[in-house]
DNA sequence: AGCCGCGCTTGATCCAAGTCAAGGCGGTCC
DNA sequence: GGACCGCCTTGACTTGGATCAAGCGCGGCT
């Protein structure tokens, strides 16, 4: 990770590694795992939190090698590409509790850019030392092995045939279930991206982002103002998205 | 997997689960981990091989119960799921040595439908059983990542932003690759696929596939009669798809 | 052989979303 | 405070690909 300019914090400054680490989708697997002292320890030396990033620092930069994977603990993660004329094509956000870097894993180069969208902190695990904590630690593996299919799931999502009203609808229920199940409000939140990010990652234009909100608002699904949103006919927007999202 | 209509075939014929499951893209790893008589005794309960599937019929479907997933060993299986309009959307075609069913895992359950579009043959691995292994197997646990990773990086492919001729360039050039990969000619070979098939998996309609065809042809890139199709120039197919294929 | 039917092709028209162009609205920095 | 700048919105027009509508041709079946 080329993120090592801002040196690691907080790593140790508590006996419990669960307890600084709530938000890390691995310790559920790791408790329910049971774990005895020695494993406690590896987990020590596993985790790292870094950042803060700022918005527009980089966590990881296409081609770098792939050493880690992260989970997000505070702040949003935007993963890109760029194509050689320059579009840039989202593939994905990143709230807190979501993991980055798992695309890396079979080129053993992280395949896209990690850039923070606003102030940022994340645990990095070591992906070697994770991979050998795993072959002791059975919920561990299968929490890894379950992380990976989901992210197979979730970017089949959106390449299907969708029209911009669909997938603007699943964009939003999605951050909606994806807030509600961090503890936030699942209908008012800020949209921590820029409509030009919301655009390439739905593959419109910004106008054409720009018009469907407006649209939506209009028709009194959501209320927009500048970044911030409220869902105001859930149901509505969940049938709009049931195509895309039949799976989730 | 609902095609225990047809009863399990060729296991166990052989005293080395390797020598006939040559195709299956376990055997390296399992191979390069070292392995005794005791594991070898595992893989032979873990490998099951399952068909021949005929043209139409299915392997599994959406919402069966997860058990397992299966490496291809002959013939060609297609993904997809349907949505409640009856549109088709093809998620993947899969080729001899290609695993399905990785995107199972999550849910616990086939989140697509699997399908047979010539007469295939399949090697069926029980999951937790594999998964087991993978537990005192380093090289199997890695190639289980390995594949999962993969899959993420693929699904990512075609939900980028590009023109009908991108997309289908970037589908004959991994096609190919793919055939190559097996062994097969990479510049000849059979679509076992529909040109509705490959509409629904490049998000086109029949009938642009047509065009497209028809004007790569006039171009000079691709000689297509039928199903039969070879790639004549592959230095601009390459080209026209190398924003798609970025990673690959 | 001759008929049928499905998958494919081809042409004509349409439309959703993209592109181009012109402001508006905050926020920031001198 | 005022001018600049980036992000967003809105409107007018264009366009790539979808849709609609015939035909075509091979393969299977009687």
């Amino acid at each position: 990770m080329s993120g090592t300019e801002q040196p690691p914090r907080g790593i140790a400054d508590d006996g419990d590694a669960f307890h600084f680490c709530s938000t890390c989708a691995f310790s559920a697997a790791c408790l329910e795992s049971g774990y005895d002292k020695s494993q406690l320890r590896d987990l020590h030396v596993l985790v790292e939190h870094i950042g803060p990033f700022h918005e527009g620092e980089h966590i990881f930069r296409e081609g770098d090698p792939f050493t880690a994977i992260a989970a997000v603990r505070s702040g949003t993660v935007k993963t890109y590409v760029t194509d050689h004329e320059g579009r840039e094509h989202v593939q994905g956000f990143f709230l807190p509790g979501e993991v980055i870097g798992l695309n890396a894993i079979s080129q053993a180069r992280y395949p896209s850019n990690a850039v923070a969208l606003d102030s940022a902190i994340l645990c990095r695990f070591s992906f070697p030392n994770i991979a050998a904590l795993a072959m002791r630690m059975p919920g561990l593996q299968q929490q890894l092995f379950k992380l990976l299919s989901l992210d197979i799931g979730k970017a089949a999502l959106l390449s299907g045939n969708f029209s911009a009203d669909e997938r603007m609808a699943a964009f939003l229920i999605t951050l909606s279930r994806r807030y509600a199940a961090r503890g936030f409000s699942p209908n008012r939140f800020v949209l921590t991206m820029s409509r030009t990010d919301i655009a390439n990652y739905l593959r419109l234009a910004p106008e054409t982002v720009s018009r469907v909100f407006r649209r939506f608002q209009d028709e009194g699904l959501i209320h927009v103002e500048r970044r911030e949103i409220e869902l105001t006919d859930r149901k509505q927007l969940e049938t709009l998205s049931s195509d895309v999202l039949r799976t989730a």
